[in-house]
DNA sequence: CTTGATAACTCAAGCATGTTGAGTTAATCG
DNA sequence: CGATTAACTCAACATGCTTGAGTTATCAAG
């Protein structure tokens, strides 16, 4: 029950029938409602296949009728709508520090959220850990049926360039920690890093609806990018694509890794010259509040390195917008947003925009744990054959 | 019969034979030579599934028979291998200037290449030349059997911000130019730029060989990227991902657009400085071979913003490898890619790494329209339930 | 108010394709 | 040389989609 195989495999009946509920599991999600003839007409299934397929969903309370169309010709179409609690999942956040668990529903909306300390980050006792947060989940929401399970774990992935001794999990660079939770939890599992759960986020319930090509700019301890292309994570060959930290960006003439100027540790360091210590985003928010001068000071130098990011990843991967989010509380984001200086010579300057190329996303410590549990409800609506 | 139109669609008998055909062919060339049980287990087919479709491919003469496996126990298995005349592909690139036209076979071999000139860049025009063009491919090559059309156009598709007046044939704004061709060919058609395009050539038949997430920098006009994840192009919201030649870059202290430093035209430039005027290619070589200095002044020129380019490519994509080609000589290339100071701190530094992390592909000017033509070739292999 | 057009939907038969399990064949191993 | 192993074939079977005829509910036109 592990998930990433990646390789293509074939199609038989039963696969075909799963890929197809998927298919029709999306165009209801994307239509909001919508009937059987129209979901036949956009997916080149015929009507008695959707009907057929939506009798089983029906039947699994995964999705609900919600009258008929009327005002036009003919039979009036029944419609339907998904059921936001006909399926849960599991997200899951692994920390150094802590653990961090919270449930979703099919329609993108928080159940539960959880944090607990974590003493030991061994993998048996993360594993306990685990085990003992989704029982108080399941306690506290007796009626979820989960579908599986989201895991964010600290990136990179294996062992790399970037390690920074101490900053990781070093006791797991011999666990496949896909399989590790999947018998532990008996789930299907899902493992990312950050930035890519907290970019899935987005689209299940956040300021990427509707979109499927964005981009999400996550403020964690550094920063992430997580890229949905066509709606499927680019996790790159280890799982580690978009790793935006690194990148060399300009800042007051010199040339310094984004993270540098831009991210928490960042501001933090800015802030902690001047003897500030800021703890919590509320902290942070309190003095941007207040105009502490150094930290405008340090919000107007993300603006360079932060343009040069915005324009890099416009070129590189023409999304239809970018989102930002993460650790950094909302007031901040919007600062920064409102001072990249979006290049006229991009492929994203188009006349038929209709939506900002740069967007806020969800923001606070749970956005990757939820995103972790949006990976799971993504995946029900994501057509299997052919691809992970 | 045009390619694009992404939405995810739902299986059918019929849609899972084409499926698991594509599924059985991409086995057969990724394994080199391989028999039917072995085929089954990695597709998760039935061997019975694969027999058959095995049997189907044999009478379309896609595959043939290659001896049987020997030196282990039980029934020796029968081998197949791709039969590389089984199936052709028509390449067509359109520059301002002139038309370029090759066929490639379903191994990649290049059967036919041919260049014309363009009067007249209106599409009924080019839509003449290309079918005269195919024509004359079709006459040397009696015998090649045509599974589709791709194309090379000049990007960014659509009006985009990156509008350079005269550069871009504008008359074909409001035409859908894979209808066009693919009514007037008759033939599946895709569409893509030049990098994308050259990318797909590596795959099929060079440095990318083997590899499923990649990203080739494509030295055309000015500098494009073109990013393969698992298998497939990562083209973007309007097929523009990859306009890398916009992406500022450090150069001797300042800040400059890649393909201000990296690129045809900034070589031209640099030694038209110097009075000398570089045609083609062979000139670059030639001046190359002599050790002329601006030459190498310019090549040295190129490493800090290359080196940075790399850092950004592979820290945002983790491929397996970024290859460099295109219109610039193989001598210039490798002394690029020996000049690249690859960061320690990268995601790609990782100890099991049996591949250099950049390579040279193929170049010249011919590259984008091999590239045309092994974008139908590279689809032939792509499983096609649930994507383009 | 009737009649026809239209479109969604259902039913049942038909069909393509994959699966299963029982043989068959041809190698290696002991 | 017999046992074992593994690939392969055959035929019955299962699954799930399609097709085409028939039903129902609405709108539009006379």
């Amino acid at each position: 029950m592990i998930v990433r195989p990646l390789e293509t495999v074939g199609a038989n009946a039963e696969r075909s029938r799963s890929h197809n509920r998927q298919v029709v599991l999306s165009r209801v999600r994307a239509a909001g409602q919508i009937g059987r003839a129209e979901i036949a007409r956009s997916s080149g299934l015929s009507t008695q296949a959707v009907s057929n397929i939506i009798a089983d969903l029906l039947s699994e309370d995964l999705i609900v009728e919600c009258g008929r169309r009327a005002g036009v010709r003919g039979l009036p179409a029944v419609q339907y709508t998904l059921n936001p609690e006909g399926a849960h999942a599991l997200g899951v956040e692994i920390r150094p520090d802590a653990l961090f668990a919270a449930v979703l529903n099919l329609g993108g909306e928080t159940l539960f959220s959880r944090r607990v300390a974590l003493a030991d980050t061994h993998p048996d006792h993360v594993t306990d850990a685990v085990l003992s947060l989704r029982d108080i989940a399941l306690a506290e929401n007796p009626d979820a049926h989960l579908l599986g399970a989201g895991m964010v774990m600290p990136g990179p992935f294996g062992a790399t360039g970037i390690r920074e001794s101490g900053s990781e999990l070093s006791a797991w660079d011999d666990v496949e920690p896909a399989r590790l939770f999947s018998d532990a939890l008996n789930l299907p599992v899902v493992v990312e890093n950050d930035a890519n759960a907290a970019a899935m986020a987005e689209r299940v319930n956040g300021a990427a609806r509707g979109l499927d090509t964005y981009a999400f700019l996550y403020f964690g301890t550094g920063l992430g990018l997580g890229v949905v292309n066509e709606g499927r994570l680019v996790a790159g060959t280890h799982g580690n694509a978009g790793e935006i930290g690194h990148i060399p960006v300009p800042s007051d003439g010199a040339i310094v890794p984004l993270e540098s100027a831009v991210s928490r540790l960042s501001v933090q360091r800015a802030l902690g010259n001047t003897g500030v210590n800021v703890e919590s985003g509320e902290d942070l928010a309190q003095l941007y509040a207040e105009e502490y001068p150094a930290l405008s000071q340090w919000l107007d130098r993300t603006a360079e390195p932060l343009s040069a990011a915005v324009a890099i990843i416009e070129n590189l991967f023409d999304p239809q917008a970018i989102i930002l989010g993460g650790a950094m509380p909302d007031s901040l984001l919007d600062h920064m947003i409102a001072g990249v200086s979006l290049p006229d010579r991009s492929v994203a300057t188009r006349p038929d925009r209709e939506r900002p190329r740069l967007l806020r996303g969800a923001s606070g410590r749970m956005t990757a744990t939820l995103g972790a549990a949006a990976l799971v409800i993504n995946q029900a609506f994501t057509p299997m054959i052919a691809a992970r």
